[in-house]
DNA sequence: CCCGTGTGTTAGCGGTCGTTAACTCGATGG
DNA sequence: CCATCGAGTTAACGACCGCTAACACACGGG
């Protein structure tokens, strides 16, 4: 094998390792020393394979924006039917959020540690995976205004990304029993952009258009 | 007026500050200092109020867990109709995430940096509020288990505790727009739970039960 | 055989942080 | 008029943290 794989394993590990404490503890709680100790080796080792603790984060968020873009973009690219490519993001979401909970949390709550450059790059691959949500949701849901699916999407986000915290607390007993339920869950929560109210006129509730 | 108000207007004013400081960079990462001259004076000056910055921390998210939970039952036990109590649960819980989002934000991300002892008191009033929500959920859609109950009320508050990433990027116009649409993401969501497929066993869906 | 390279170690430096100590000062009340 | 007290100041200390420096050592190829 290429005397690179054993590095990319353990930048890997490390990686992984530092995610879950990231998670558990926030970016500033963490020492290099655990995050060395985590790995097997202690400290000023993590140097050898990263420029410094930084470099770490923001490889992180980078990694899960872009995989998270990517996987989106093309279930949605092959996937004609617009109801059909909604089921599909939301499956891909949970996937994410259920096998990468760690990353899913650092994800929308240490982006600000970045350095600019990077805290830059990162937003922008989220509002891209944004938008292509934005985008099917206005055609399974043509009633919504633009505002009102953004936030919707927004708002469907934080609900998939609530894995988190079911496992804390006895969670639910299987994987695939988590994953349709949060899946039913947020399709029926965007089923909502049917209903009657719509929100740019400051006006009480009306039902027709 | 009594000699006590200048006082706790000040501390309310620290703890004002704090929670926003906070919220935006993390525990770890807002320095005592910072939080001294976000209230005009500097420093150490913050002792004559609080005992640490982990007493800040631990008075802001007692506060707004016991507000959180003294509001819910307050609401469901003067609604006797379980379809408008759960109304009420979900209004309330806006309520809090619109005009509390720092402590909002504090309260599912910053937990972990309490004393034991604080942290379990929290971590009791969260679980209470939880079951007052389990409660009405379960008597408006009994078809729901107790486990598909719990996970699909997380499932809610990471949707409604969406709110601090909607101000972000250009947000929604008003207030009481934002409300209302949570309000029907989050009633839509809930109304899943009448679908049909159960979970308690590792079988493929069924539908009846 | 040995030399370069990859990967680790320990010691230590410079800076930051939470906290305490010692002091100041204006207001208040007998 | 002075003693007390609440509320703030600056100085400084000890601990910790990210990172660098200097060194160790296995190993693969000429």
């Amino acid at each position: 094998m290429s005397p690179t794989k054993a590095v990319e394993n353990r930048r890997e590990q490390i990686l992984r390792e530092a995610a879950r404490l990231f998670a558990e503890r926030g970016f500033h709680g963490v020492g290099v020393d655990e995050i060395g100790a985590a790995v097997g080796i202690s400290g000023p080792g993590l140097y050898r394979h990263f420029t410094g603790k930084d470099a770490m984060l923001a490889e992180l968020l980078v990694g899960i924006s872009g995989r998270l873009l990517a996987a989106g973009r093309m279930r949605v690219a092959e996937t004609p039917d617009p109801a059909e490519a909604l089921d599909a993001l939301i499956r891909g979401h949970i996937d994410f959020a259920i096998d990468d909970r760690p990353l899913i949390t650092l994800h929308d709550r240490e982006l600000d540690r970045l350095r600019e450059t990077d805290r830059k790059l990162v937003r922008q691959l989220q509002r891209q995976y944004v938008e292509e949500w934005v985008a099917v949701v206005r055609r399974v849901h043509p009633h919504a205004t633009e505002l009102e699916a953004r936030a919707a999407v927004h708002a469907v986000f934080g609900l998939l990304n609530s894995t988190p915290h079911l496992g804390s607390q006895s969670g639910l007993p299987e994987r695939s029993a988590t994953a349709a339920l949060l899946q039913r869950l947020a399709l029926s929560a965007l089923a909502a952009l049917d209903g009657e109210t719509a929100l740019d006129s400051g006006d009480d509730r009306r039902v027709t258009y």
